[in-house]
RNA sequence: GGAAAGGUAGCUCAGCUGGUUAGAGCACGGCACUCAUAAUGCCGGGGUCGAGGGUUCGAGUCCCUCCCUUUCCA
């Protein structure tokens, strides 16, 4: 039976690139439902940005851009990963659309019908400079509890106190550095606490193969907490200005980001739909009869940060507003990826970057074997260790799969044009593909990846016992065992073929060129071509390049002997001077003029790996800027954004232009971060 | 503070409902081989299964306490 799955992966806030905790996510779904596709079932896997909420409105009036150029900007990086990392989505969107809208609008109308909305005053902080209630990370203030300074408004990082906004001492708006006021206003809310509602819930937890047992364990214990901890009704509205969908019959309120990120899933799927790629992918259905089916699986896959949200709001908006929506088949729920053994942090600057990845020149085949090889069912954290990356590519996917291939097939192309031939009582192979392919699609569809691939690698280890055993290169000086010779290598490489199929999940691209190129066939792998034993091949071409220790080196930024320092690139080379040699007039550092600038543009520089042209907005002039920073940045991230340059710097030629000045950064063995001024700075402020 | 998940060889991990001397890969030591874009095979050293109690004929596996790590508390 042909299934049919709607696939998603959680939503990514759009307000900045992906980080590695993203791409692998989306690696355990891709890999999870090409493996559905090798079966033949039908897929539609939907991914899109999150552009709603406070944060982004505000980081896009810092930059004085619209939220939505804000977004867009955003979205037009997002393609560069996805096809950087072979993730497979038939469609990317956005939750700023109109399809979103109108299904949020929608779904609020139906909960609205159904009893299981309701308004209430709600008093919260004001910023009257802003003119906009604050959410709670914009409010800080000294902890009631242990005094802390400059703690924010939902819980303190040095005690762990947990509280409410009002309760801070000396309040300040992070916004405006202003006291916040107490406003009223009128808020909306779901009543998750409605006993129908609590019902469903319980009932919807307990299906057996829903989720894993953790996530219910977890979801029950809010479900059926008490007193404080019980379950509260959820405040699904905010005031303007508000970057979000309006809620209908209700001028100046909006959706609170966390109801329309979800519908997004729904959103991408419609617009799939509606754009005509279901209908040109043999999908001959509506949005709604698709939607609406009771065989189709809707599947989400995301971080167990969001757990409550996807089991239990979720549900329960899904289930209350009825049909076409129906409730997600399963959720399924990985953890984080820490970088040698450290929480990956943005601010901190840890952490792995995708991008830089791709830029160093590694395989990104590399970092979805080695992400397979270590992802479990289960809501495990997951460590990307460098030492171990570079041993575990390199011994399971080089020394023992990919040479399979390169021993054998010189044999066979040397000595016998190609052809394969087995030993008629060779029929073995048959029982025990059939054994190694139904293990390994078991693993991979329960989503036990790393058990697949120590399944898959115990099969290359025993091709190349096989092939040792029987010395080929022996045989190969006998003109009598020539018959020999063929069947063992035929063997060995019917064994190699077997192996791309059951990683073709993991290699797509790998097992694709295996497929085509090795095998001369004419399409990709399907899963049934485990079982079968190919007739001939081309000459080998080698497949995949070993992990060099350097790109390893590249990628976390470790500064060798003969590599510049990073902002060495930058023009006239000014950072190499050591900082305390020597002391400075005033008059000295009155000398340096230093401005504010706003990136009007930046872009890649052909034949550059290290080097970003900058536009720079002073105000009155602009200034081209050649900055060192390529390995920090994404270009897309930088336009609008304020910064600090040298303005009176002598220009300086270089290899691709003029670089005009230069721009401020911090650097060191932890990364490079440019200089930004305080919010209210403009161009062409002198910095003293 | 309340709660959840985890803590098994140097590293990364397997060990299902308790049952023979606790496993694998990599790393390390030795041997073998040379077909392979230096890749393979064989042998070996290495763990008081976070700590301490308890249940049991028998516990890494069940119960209690403690320590450490991570996360959640909307």
């Amino acid at each position: 039976m042909t299934r049919k799955l709607f696939v998603s992966t959680a939503l990514p806030y759009a307000n900045g690139p992906f980080h590695i905790g993203h791409i692998m996510e989306y690696i355990q779904a891709d890999v999870w439902v090409r493996f559905q596709r090798l079966c033949g079932h039908e897929v539609i896997f939907v991914g899109a940005d999150d552009a709603h909420g406070a944060p982004i409105m505000l980081k896009a009036e810092a930059e004085r851009i619209t939220p939505q150029e804000l977004v867009g900007r955003i979205a037009a990086g997002r393609p560069r990963y996805l096809q950087g990392f072979h993730l497979g989505y038939d469609h990317w969107y956005s939750t700023d659309s109109p399809e979103n809208t109108a299904l949020s609008q929608d779904v609020y109308r139906r909960l609205k019908a159904a009893g299981f909305i309701y308004s209430k005053a709600v008093e919260q902080f004001f910023d009257p400079v802003k003119g906009m209630f604050l959410p709670d990370r914009y409010i800080k203030g000294e902890c009631p509890n242990c005094h802390s300074k400059d703690q924010y408004g939902d819980a303190c990082e040095v005690c762990s106190t947990v509280y409410s906004p009002t309760e801070l001492i000396n309040p300040y708006s992070t916004l405006s550095g202003v006291a916040p006021v107490l406003r009223t206003s009128d808020h909306f809310f779901f009543r998750l606490s409605d006993p129908r509602c609590t019902a469903f819930l319980k009932d919807w937890l307990d299906t057996p193969g829903r989720l894993q047992g953790q996530v219910v364990n977890k979801a029950r214990e809010w479900l059926t907490g008490e007193g404080a901890q019980a379950l509260a009704d959820w405040d699904i509205s905010r005031e303007a200005p508000y970057f979000g969908i309006p809620i209908p019959d209700a001028p100046g309120k909006y959706f609170y980001v966390w109801l329309d990120a979800p519908i997004g899933y729904l959103a991408a799927l419609q617009h799939y739909f509606t754009t005509g790629k279901a209908r040109a992918a043999g999908e001959p259905r509506s949005f709604e009869e698709f939607l609406s089916a009771p065989d189709t699986e809707q599947i989400h896959f995301i971080g167990k940060d969001i757990i409550y949200f996807h089991t239990l709001f979720w549900p329960a908006m899904l289930h209350f507003a009825g049909a076409p929506y129906r409730v997600p088949s399963h959720v399924y729920v990985h953890g984080f990826i820490t970088v040698s053994g450290e929480k990956m942090s943005k601010s901190r600057g840890t952490g792995i970057s995708p991008l830089r990845y791709l830029e160093v020149g590694m395989n990104a085949e590399w970092l979805r074997y080695y992400i397979a090889a270590k992802l479990n069912a289960r809501v495990e954290d997951l460590d990307f260790n460098p030492d171990d990356f570079l041993v575990r590519v390199n011994s399971d996917l080089i020394g023992k799969y990919v040479n399979i291939a390169s021993r054998a097939s010189n044999f066979i192309t040397r000595h016998f044009g190609g052809e394969l031939r087995y030993a008629p009582q060779a029929d073995g192979f048959s029982a025990e593909a059939r054994a190694a392919a139904k293990s390994v699609a078991e693993a991979y569809e329960g989503r036990e990846f790393g058990r697949a691939m120590r399944d898959i690698m115990a099969v290359a280890d025993r091709i190349n016992q096989d092939f040792d055993a029987r010395q080929p290169w022996v045989l190969a000086k006998d003109p009598q065992r020539r018959a020999e010779l063929q069947q063992v290598c035929s063997q060995a490489l019917a064994g190699f073929h077997l192996l791309s199929v059951l990683l073709a999940p993991v290699l797509p691209q790998t097992a694709e060129r295996v497929a085509r190129q090795l095998f001369g066939m004419d399409r990709a792998f399907r899963w049934s071509d485990a079982t079968t034993r190919p007739g001939r091949i081309n000459p080998y071409q080698h497949l995949m390049t070993r992990v060099d220790m350097k790109q390893l080196d590249a990628l976390f930024d470790v500064e060798s002997p003969g590599a510049a320092p990073a902002v060495a690139a930058a023009p006239a080379g000014a950072a190499s001077v050591p900082a305390t040699d020597g002391v400075l007039s005033i008059d000295d550092f009155r000398k340096v003029d230093l401005r504010v600038a706003r990136i009007a543009r930046a872009e890649f520089v052909e034949g550059s790996d290290k080097l970003l042209r900058l536009t720079l907005d002073l105000g009155n002039e602009t200034r081209n800027v050649f900055a060192g920073i390529k390995a920090a940045y994404d270009p897309s991230t930088l336009t609008g954004r304020l910064t600090v340059m040298v303005a009176n710097l002598a220009p300086r030629k270089m290899k691709f232009g003029v670089s005009e000045g230069m721009v401020l950064a911090a650097s060191g063995g932890a990364g490079l971060y440019l200089l930004s001024p305080d919010s209210g700075a403009t161009p062409g402020m002198r910095i003293s």
